[in-house]
DNA sequence: AAATTGTATTTTATATATTGAATACCAATC
DNA sequence: GATTGGTATTCAATATATAAAATACAATTT
């Protein structure tokens, strides 16, 4: 879906992880559970081997480790490789000691009910991407659905916006990033850069139909520590709505409420 | 909890994964993440090597790749390590792919009404262990729970009852395998085999306080083709209930349902 | 039934990940 | 402000994971 072009880039990240690491097999690994996550059947050896660039033999090397540690299944007959259940324990463990998933619900839940609007408590991870934490959604006939665990590039949307403002990034980087992005309605790089500086100004972003047309988004930052940008609280409706600027000052304060819990320990 | 004698079984399991698999790299990063997932807090290099019986350099190298791939994130200022949200992702792709967790969830939801108990689907791994990938709770005052992606020893409770009887597994490994089980309050060897053969001819199992006192348990499998056990749908309730005969019925026929969708494509 | 085409898997020489010691760092404690 | 005990990290020798070719296997076509 992302990436059509995958004669050109299929390896490249990967390959450079690769070259970089001194635990190539990890990456490998990696890219090879992000495969089979993203397809929507079983792959055999020789697909997820081309698909990736590896080498046949080596592919399957991890691909049996996978298995051993239950993060990949094996159908016997077919020698087609799935994802295995493993992967949701760890991905219980996580949600369970994470603190922000945690204290976020209920907070999530109060906003959505007021303004009947999908909430969002998403994570910043490495200002490349961010991450779906906790959502809580809207009781109107139609919403939309964020599943937990859905990964976006860090800078989309009016999440982005508040990364782009608050995350310390250098223009340069920014102006580099903003040309990968995939909008339904994209800004012209002028809007972007200004409506970053605005959000500079405000403390919170909104995103009008560019990510996805008739769908207003509105993001408010939350802070690890005084300088440290590692969550957002992100609201989400459709159509343009009333009682807006409310909505507004209720995320921005309970973004501030939020970052006071996460800071004071 | 399971393991509390760290000190003489930290490595056993993982030095076997390691000298046997030609991706040791795998079992060792599967290993750490296991660890921090246990672990409340994040956890600093020395402590990471120590408890698995890593060398440190080694494992920092790991640790490094994982980073790289978002499945841990370091405090760059305490240098101590976690789970990152990276893990949640795929655990959302195997929920969304997942053709038993996507079909078993109204049939656990309409179960757990009728019946007022916690109903669980869970996934049978490698005849090792079982992982819980759908719940539906009961409405009652005081129920337990068991959250999505737990994972149990295969043999335990009524689910294992089932696996025994089912899974084709040999006399003496059940033997051997019993004494590693921990019970509330353990049945005699002799008891559990026979309630196994009882299981074998009943087509389900049942539980009575072994596992958790005060707690009964009813399991049915679930077979993914006419010879290999896949699933069991398990009904959780507090004390000894009436209407249990009823309950057994409904859930083996549901059980039977579930297997017929999972083999007919 | 033989040949072909596509798989998965084993094998073996070599490039490299791993190791254990050496070093650098940091925060207590003296 | 030097010393100690604890970290994380780098480094160079060597045990080993990896790559490419060889082999085995399975399914389809001739």
């Amino acid at each position: 879906m992302e990436n059509s072009n995958k004669k050109t880039t299929k390896d490249e990240r990967l390959a450079l992880a690769v070259k970089e690491s001194k635990a190539p097999a990890i990456s490998r690994a990696a890219a090879i559970l992000r495969l089979l996550g993203k397809s929507d059947s079983p792959l055999g050896l020789q697909t997820i081997a081309r698909e990736l660039g590896l080498v046949p033999s080596t592919a399957l090397n991890v691909l049996r480790a996978l298995v051993i540690e239950q993060f990949v299944s094996v159908d016997p007959d077919t020698k087609r490789y799935s994802l295995e259940a493993g992967v949701l324990t760890l991905a219980r463990q996580w949600l369970g000691r994470n603190q922000f998933s945690n204290i976020v619900q209920p907070v999530l839940d109060r906003l959505s009910h007021s303004y009947d609007v999908t909430m969002l408590g998403v994570q910043i991870v490495g200002l490349e991407h961010m991450i779906v934490v906790a959502s809580s959604e809207a009781t109107a006939n139609f919403q939309l659905r964020a599943q937990i665990g859905s990964r976006f590039p860090a800078l989309i949307s009016a999440t982005g916006r508040c990364i782009a403002a608050f995350g310390e990034i250098p223009r340069s980087v920014l102006v580099e990033k903003f040309s990968s992005l995939r909008w339904d309605e994209p800004p012209s790089m002028e809007d972007w850069l200004q409506q970053i500086e605005q959000t500079k100004q405000q403390g919170y972003a909104i995103d009008s139909g560019n990510y996805i047309s008739g769908v207003t988004v509105v993001a408010a930052p939350v802070w690890k520590s005084r300088d440290t940008l590692s969550h957002a609280l992100v609201a989400i409706s459709i159509g343009r709505r009333n009682g807006m600027e409310e909505l507004k000052n209720d995320l921005l304060s309970a973004a501030a409420n939020l970052s006071r819990q996460l800071c004071g320990e």
